[in-house]
DNA sequence: TGTACATCAGTGAACGCGCGTTCACTGATGTAC
DNA sequence: TGTACATCAGTGAACGCGCGTTCACTGATGTAC
């Protein structure tokens, strides 16, 4: 409930004190004025989501815990969705900030596709239910929201120029970027889900459970290849070692 | 709304007419008792689900639906959420049965991995919400389902049986097969993830709407490996062409 | 510096809604004799 | 073969609930003069 800037101004207001203004009143319950209100349904809402759920996520419920009337919202959002738009909208800002930030640029090739996938993992794994906000479908008439969509784009394309650095970097030619940047947005947002998801079956449980190793072997697994090829993995490529067989 | 047993009884009765039970009084709606409520039930939910949302599916609305009373479908199920398990093992079930049945089996590797993918896309983007139901917050206390827990259970070892006979017809040595079951697991899921949620960003949607080039390229690329090795992809293994660097 | 006033950000009561679930009940079914 | 009766699968009315949203309102803020 850390808020940002005017809510400090409020609370200068109430807190201080010492301007005649306050004039005895010393309530200390707020003032008729919240002035800060909007990024506080923010915030509020993102801890009521990740605390009770979406499904229990109500504007009812959100005002009464930040001491509002049930009314107050509606002159920040236009209706429920729009709240829900807007966090979603700071989900995919967080994500693409993790994304653009992770510090890969001077490690070997698996450890860099192990960073990302680590990262968009963790962004999940932190605020699983946000995570769920963003992909499901409670929000709706996304596209209605350029915010919404503004920050989803910047998010993919976060991803984008880090494969593209890697591409680079490493000068692989036998990949094209776009279908790399897919391939790896869709093992990062498979991981995470997994991980993320109420694991249903103790068998995947326990493969899933164990989040860390499970992202390194991903990595190895995607960066090696899943085919004959002989014993390489740490060192550099090595001889292909089987002879094409089917097709 | 074809149902598999006893509505078929139901229907004879009312539809023959011919024993003299039914005594003249042809009503056509339906006879006090459903006779097979229960696999209606589950169907008809089935079909609400996916037409009217997640959100919108109540049991009210899908007695209403079933021209039956509201408390009706109490005596079939404990609640709503026993409905909903009912439904995700359902939906397990029909994904463990596409994993065990795609024929892959004389294809080379990438073209049986991509069928893997595509089964388990195509499973998701038939029946999108009853996908979002199986592995979301929708269904409470999974773990006392045990229909529910079997069924992704036998889901996950289907597609583990798949990835160990690739590894065993190919004879792949750098790879754990949990390891790759994992991540194929991942890839899949994620796919069908992007596929299944509403795009938010145009730019991710141009990339995720031409589906079965997205799988293609995630196949060929998850068998390839993502790094520096030259171009053997449609034929065979062949020869590594870079040196390592970093690490 | 003081004051009038438009505007903004709140209040609180009320609307109508659909939901999950329970309850006492009743009609239909099938089995024991 | 006919009948008594326990059991099963329905009914329909009602309970209490929390929700999103709207409305006429009022207190606080800040700007023009």
């Amino acid at each position: 409930m850390t808020s940002k800037r005017a809510t400090a101004d409020a609370d200068d207001q109430t807190a201080q004190g010492l301007s005649g203004k306050a004039s005895g009143s010393r309530k200390p319950k707020a003032a008729y004025h919240h002035g800060n209100l909007r990024p506080a349904l923010i915030e509020g809402a993102l801890e009521l989501l990740e605390e009770h759920g979406a499904a229990e996520l109500s504007l009812r419920l959100l005002a009464r815990q930040l001491g509002v009337s049930q009314a107050a919202p509606y002159h920040h959002f236009a209706d429920k969705n729009a709240l829900l738009a807007a966090l979603a909208a700071e989900g995919f800002r967080r994500a693409g900030a993790v994304l653009r930030t992770t510090p890969i640029k001077h490690h070997s090739l698996e450890r860099r596709v192990r960073g990302l996938s680590a990262g968009y993992v963790r962004f999940a794994r932190e605020t699983p239910n946000l995570f769920r906000l963003m992909y499901g479908t409670q929000v709706q008439r996304k596209e209605d929201y350029p915010e919404l969509v503004d920050a989803s784009t910047e998010a993919f394309e976060a991803l984008a120029a880090r494969v593209e650095e890697m591409i680079a970097d490493y000068d692989i030619r036998h990949v094209d970027a776009k279908e790399a940047t897919a391939t790896l947005l869709a093992l990062n947002h498979g991981l995470a889900n997994l991980i993320v998801d109420q694991r249903t079956s103790p068998v995947l449980a326990e493969v899933i459970g164990r989040d860390r190793r499970l992202i390194e072997q991903a990595a190895r697994l995607f960066v090696t290849g899943f085919r004959p090829i002989a014993d390489d993995q740490d060192e550099s490529a090595g001889a292909a070692r089987h002879a094409g067989e089917h097709c």
